[in-house]
DNA sequence: AGGCTGATTCGACTTCCATCAAGACAGGAC
DNA sequence: GTCCTGTCTTGATGGAAGTCGAATCAGCCT
């Protein structure tokens, strides 16, 4: 190993989040399934029209997309699982709206200070 | 399709930059990747150790997981790829550092404003 | 009840991914 | 040059993920 030139908290500054307290095992247990869910280009899609306004119907999101039923609501189940979004029935038509808590994990541990 | 209660901009401020404007399909293709290269425990942790100094050789990143050398240069491979990282051969030794645009990006979408 | 529409689940298929072991490559030390 | 150490690449494999079509469920409406 070669000799480290020893930096260890200038550069707490110099990116984000991700610096400032290293990310433990349990932490990357819990957050790397968000990332994982934001990682498809359909879902991170999803998420931005989900996030747009104060809640979407899915018969609105289906039609935006080029897929089957069944994979929209997949994808949505991907997002529900991992917490980035929850769900309500009412009457015939499904809503889905953002879950803040978990958007603002997330930019907690990107954000540049 | 049910009637929309039309609050078209007023959710810009409620929650991130996933709302400020929607993500277009050329956009989602390119951060996509990103987040996927974060979704894993695995990069993540390695994402945040590298971005925890200036630069970090592989030599201190090996011994922090019990993975083969072949896995961990696969997952550096995977994080290079997606641009979060770049690295440099010195000699002996290969230092990786983080890519602070590609985090800005990121942290741009989630941040709440 | 019966039928209709919206949404989810299921089964199957294909592709992608995490992992290892083993080999190949790079660079320093001798 | 020949070793040795550090890193990357390759090949193989088991498992996960994206997709579809079909079946199923939920809730209106007549």
């Amino acid at each position: 190993m070669p000799v480290l030139e020893s930096t260890p908290q200038s550069a707490a500054v110099t990116c984000c989040g991700l610096a400032a307290t290293p990310v433990t095992e349990d932490d990357a247990a819990r957050l790397a399934p968000m990332f994982k869910a934001l990682g498809d280009p359909v879902r991170l899609r999803m998420a931005s029209m989900i996030a747009a306004r104060p809640e979407v119907c899915v018969c609105e999101i289906t039609p935006a997309f080029d897929l089957s039923s069944g994979t929209i609501s997949h994808h949505l189940k991907t997002l529900r699982e991992a917490g980035l979004v929850d769900s309500e029935r009412r009457g015939t038509y499904v809503y889905y709206w953002i879950n803040p808590e978990a958007i603002g994990a997330l930019s907690a541990l990107l954000a540049v200070e």
